[in-house]
DNA sequence: TTTCACCTTCCTAACGGTCGTTAGGTTATA
DNA sequence: TATAACCTAACGACCGTTAGGAAGGTGAAA
């Protein structure tokens, strides 16, 4: 499927250069196509770039599922953490993470509200589903501080930006660091 | 001075746009002078950017000390906490933050290593003094769970990039919610 | 005090280059 | 035979940059 193949060139492309500085022409030559073809596949840099995103989330959605599936029976503490393992695990080689978190914070000028259309129900299903698995985990055993599980779902998701940050702009070594800074604050801070 | 107008002019568009979405003509229009005028101020658009980079972290830097020693005499939470207030503040309007950020997190891939040059000292410096300042407080009233001042300093800086990135995606509103979702959780793991 | 050279700042015009995109044709697959 | 996938060629638009010159101010020499 070389529809599939441009799609991922251009994900490493505009996770790299942003979408002004990402071109045509360079992701064609890496694919082994000639500029005008990628108009075979795509209506053009918008269908592409927005075909990426869409591409980039589903994907990411499935793997969180099976992530969080996975690790059902697990406790609490190293669901949670493990999910930043998880995150860097991920994120090491392929660069859909950085093309998501680039995207997400500084989308082109003029795709802005197309881009927020498909992020902004991302985050609301990230957030209530982590709501919900922090109460019913309550409910078995009473593990947390405070009750308010939807802002202790928001605080967890702050943290896992701060350091995810980190991780595409420092490296894997600064991003532990980090992490190791700051989780057992947070998790002494969430507990009873 | 017009060198000046410029400079600013260029911060809100390389805000804005990013290094290669920015364009030397729309900046020279709206500052009122035609784009090849800037070559009398500047060597080009690396320097015109670099310089954008060095004046925005001197400014910042101007800032954060006039901040910091202005609430020498506060308590701790008060400075810790306000401090993210005196940022929304700050960001509120200006472009300077967003700018900021955006270099920080996605340079030029051209000028990746000279940007780097100017931001790991600032980083580094606020890392520096924050641990200072913890430690010192500590010294005169036992505040802390932990004695570790630079793994908190650590921590403290990853949630004010976290709930900073929110400030300049999604604004105000976000941006208070996920404050007043992670420091009670944060405040909490730290002290005794 | 005038003159002249110099420098800064701005201009118009134009350069080569790259961009995204389209037209139109070829080839292979279904 | 129709359609999808690729090609070459070329389009207009914009990019950063340079050349070359006009205007105005500054400061030293006459």
């Amino acid at each position: 499927m070389k529809s599939n193949l441009i799609l991922q060139t251009a994900v490493s492309h505009f996770a790299k250069e942003g979408y002004e500085g990402a071109s045509l022409s360079k992701i064609a030559d890496e694919v082994g196509i000639k500029k005008p073809s990628i108009y075979a596949h795509y209506k053009g840099k918008d269908d592409l770039f927005l075909s990426a995103v869409q591409y980039s989330l589903h994907t990411l959605k499935a793997q969180l599922a099976a992530y969080f599936n996975s690790m059902r029976e697990e406790p609490l503490e190293s669901l949670l953490l493990g999910y930043f393992e998880w995150l860097a695990k991920e994120s090491r080689d392929n660069e859909r993470m950085k093309f998501i978190i680039r995207v997400a914070y500084f989308p082109p000028l003029k795709l802005e509200t197309e881009v927020g259309k498909l992020f902004n129900p991302f985050f609301d299903t990230m957030h209530r589903h982590l709501t919900r698995l922090l109460r019913e985990r309550h409910r078995h055993e009473k593990v947390f501080h405070s009750e308010d599980f939807s802002n202790a779902a928001l605080a967890y998701l702050t943290i896992t930006e701060g350091v995810m940050n980190e991780l595409v702009y420092s490296g894997m070594e600064k991003y532990n660091q980090r992490l190791q800074a700051v989780w057992p604050i947070f998790w002494r801070g969430l507990i009873r």
